[in-house]
DNA sequence: TTAATATATCGGAACCTTACGACTTATCCA
DNA sequence: TGGATAAGTCGTAAGGTTCCGATATATTAA
């Protein structure tokens, strides 16, 4: 416990501002499950909702915020929407949260997306 | 645009709400800061203070949620008291965020501890 | 002992987030 | 065309977060 004089690597506070606003975005539970679903396919807001057990309009709030804070774009197919990830450093911040809280694999929990015909 | 069909790697609902419950605490400017310079020493809660630009006792207040919820332990030394990180999986959090967001080498912005005499 | 310093606690005000029901819009299909 | 389905919007109520001033406690120095 014992300090030599170096220098500090420091982040500006305005910069770990938006650093916050991000990580408050990736701050709930159902954002975590969706962002980890998309990170491994597409997927509607329907499939997206019912993994998360919310109801459709609920997960369409989220699924807006991640595409406001520039985590996501989305492609409207017919009725649907599909959404999927821009923002490339969600990648490494999921794993450090899977490495530390865990991730098992499970029978997929919502249809599938069929291969789009257009 | 087209997922096979495939098994999806999950962590489950309850556990994502403890992950978010950390984020949520990871996310605000001064606590990323606080935890920015205890990766690199050991500070006191005016030291961290002033470095944000908040009152000690709002640190005090941002110190008490971080130890609550496990990133944080503290030493008391006089009338001084020494925060320390004690949640290792904050290290590789912390590096993700800063790679998105960067870092700059600062002179110390606080008077540094000076080696403690027991 | 008294004064000054460092930290912590408490109550309250201002603000933000979330979930919900009701409603709207867009698209598909019979 | 009309009905069903998918997604999004809006207003609102409940609850949480953050900061602030006032105050409390502990420790050191004079």
């Amino acid at each position: 416990m014992n300090n030599p004089p170096r220098k500090l690597q420091l982040t500006d506070l305005e910069t770990l501002a938006q650093a916050a606003e991000c990580l408050k975005v990736l701050a709930h539970p159902h954002r975590l499950r969706m962002l980890q679903m998309l990170r491994q396919g597409d997927f509607t807001v329907g499939e997206l909702a019912e993994s998360c057990g919310v109801a459709s309009h609920v997960a369409s709030e989220h699924l807006r915020l991640m595409q406001r804070c520039g985590f996501l774009e989305s492609v409207k197919e017919g009725r649907r929407r599909y959404y999927q990830i821009t923002e490339t450093h969600l990648e490494s911040i999921l794993e450090c949260i899977e490495a530390r809280f865990g991730v098992k694999k499970v029978n997929t929990p919502t249809t599938r997306r069929a291969p789009s015909s257009p």
